[in-house]
DNA sequence: GCATAACCCTTG
DNA sequence: AAGGGTTATG
């Protein structure tokens, strides 16, 4: 069974559980690439080896497109009409792109390795999530999307994010969707400079896109790079003189670093954690959030948080220090792991034990277990009927909840044709199916 | 230094 | 009421 090359792509051998796309790119590390469900594959629906997803991000200069099967990552880019260039020569800077943003250097397989030996917790989540490693994001992008994230939920920073882009960058190209999809050609617009949000203009505006607090900490952070570091623009990178200054933090010990990244406004020691271990490669780093307060507290026997629920600078040193004693030299990258495990879209899969859910606020609703939740336009005892616009937002829930399942259910299915096989004699088919998930 | 309130806005 | 917090006051 020969997998089908989508047409204009280029391929890139590399195993699931060396990265995977569907969980990383939508974990809460980039809030900017888009997501195209692909038509189903004609014969063979359950042919794991057929892409389900096209991911979409622009860059400064191009739009990557990737999509991703069992062993097989596809790539291409697109660039705006006007420009022209050496084809190969902007082939082989994608794939440097990718190796770099994916830091696909590292082995993630050796890694899980390590973590499920030193640690039992992560042992038993291994397996149902593969492939999450850190991607090397750039340093402005990802500090301003960070500021966005304060006292916020994924959907909205990723609404916010997005918005930035349409309302702060021009748009690079247009670009119609994968495949036959009803949807309709859209731009694509880099993320903006620091320059363009720098203008004092810009609160306003940002507040009116419901920003809230947070317009102001863009402005001004935005405002103090300017101010200290110009808006010179280098010709072979087409990086501002501020962002340029912001990628050497990777230079600087992680502390150094640390001070710097809090001298911004809107950046308290939870963010700036998020820009060392997201974008300056300090891998070591642990962002200790409510959430992951919540599992160090459950899995690794940390205290709970004073009475006003707060955390203190104290006990977020004890976790972070607790954690990175457990995880070792790549203790972020481990801890990003655990934290995709225990995201609510996955709960029902997740860290969460059925006696003490971690996450109250999404039902299970898992395929054995039919949720108590109202059924979308149906009346239930001691119940009103639910307005149409309700049954709007529910019905959206109840959707991308089914495409999570999706996923889940086929890697699920994977485990257990590969179990089966493994104790039905078949070996040779049983290590085929291993070597392709586990990878080389 | 170390707790507390206030902050925008969306959703359960 | 709380969400992947931070800033400004006591």
């Amino acid at each position: 069974m020969a997998t089908a090359m989508p047409a204009g792509f280029r391929a890139l051998p590399i195993p699931i559980a060396q990265l995977s796309l569907s969980a990383v790119l939508k974990c809460g590390q980039s809030f900017r690439w888009s997501i195209f469900p692909l038509p189903p594959a004609e014969q063979r629906v359950l042919d794991a080896n057929v892409p389900t997803y096209e991911y979409r991000l622009c860059l400064r200069d191009r739009v990557v497109c990737l999509r991703q099967s069992m062993d097989t990552l596809f790539y291409r880019a697109v660039f705006p009409p006007t420009v022209s260039g050496d084809h190969q020569e902007r082939e082989a800077e994608t794939l440097a792109w990718i190796r770099d943003y994916f830091q696909l250097d590292i082995d993630l397989i050796d890694l899980y390795r390590q973590w499920s030996l030193a640690d039992p917790v992560f042992h038993r989540v291994r397996d149902r999530f593969e492939g999450i490693r850190m991607l090397r994001q750039d340093p402005f992008e990802n500090l301003i999307s960070f500021i966005c994230s304060s006292n916020n939920n994924i959907a909205r920073i990723t609404k916010m994010v997005k918005s930035l882009c349409l309302t702060y960058s021009p748009p690079l190209l247009t670009l119609p969707p994968p495949a036959g999809s009803d949807l309709t050609e859209e731009p694509y617009h880099p993320f903006p400079s620091p320059s363009a949000l720098a203008a004092p203009e810009v609160t306003a505006r940002l507040r009116a896109l419901g920003f809230g607090y947070r317009a102001d900490f863009i402005q001004k952070t935005a405002a103090m790079l300017v101010d200290a570091h110009g808006v010179t623009v280098n010709s072979q990178t087409t990086l501002e003189s501020s962002e340029a200054w912001l990628r050497t933090l990777r230079k600087m010990s992680t502390s150094d670093a640390r001070t710097e990244l809090l001298k911004f406004m809107g950046v308290g020691r939870k963010v700036a954690d998020c820009v060392l271990l997201m974008s300056l490669d300090k891998r070591e780093v642990i962002p200790v959030d409510t959430h992951v307060h919540q599992i160090a507290i459950k899995h690794y026997g940390l205290r709970g948080a004073t009475k006003t629920g707060a955390m203190s600078p104290k006990l977020y040193e004890e976790v972070s220090t607790k954690l990175a004693a457990v995880w070792g030299e790549y203790a972020g990258w481990a801890h990003s792991v655990l934290f995709t495990a225990d995201l609510k879209s996955f709960a029902s899969y997740g860290l969460a034990s059925p006696s003490t859910p971690s996450t109250p606020s999404t039902p299970a609703l898992t395929p054995g277990s039919v949720s108590s939740r109202e059924s979308p336009g149906v009346a239930t005892p001691g119940s009103t009927l639910v307005s149409s616009k309700r049954k709007r937002t529910q019905l959206k829930h109840v959707r991308s909840r089914l495409v999570e399942m999706e996923e889940e259910t086929l890697a699920q299915l994977a485990t257990a044709v590969e179990e089966t096989l493994s104790t039905d004699g078949d070996s040779s088919l049983a290590d085929r199916v291993k070597r392709r998930r586990r990878g080389a």
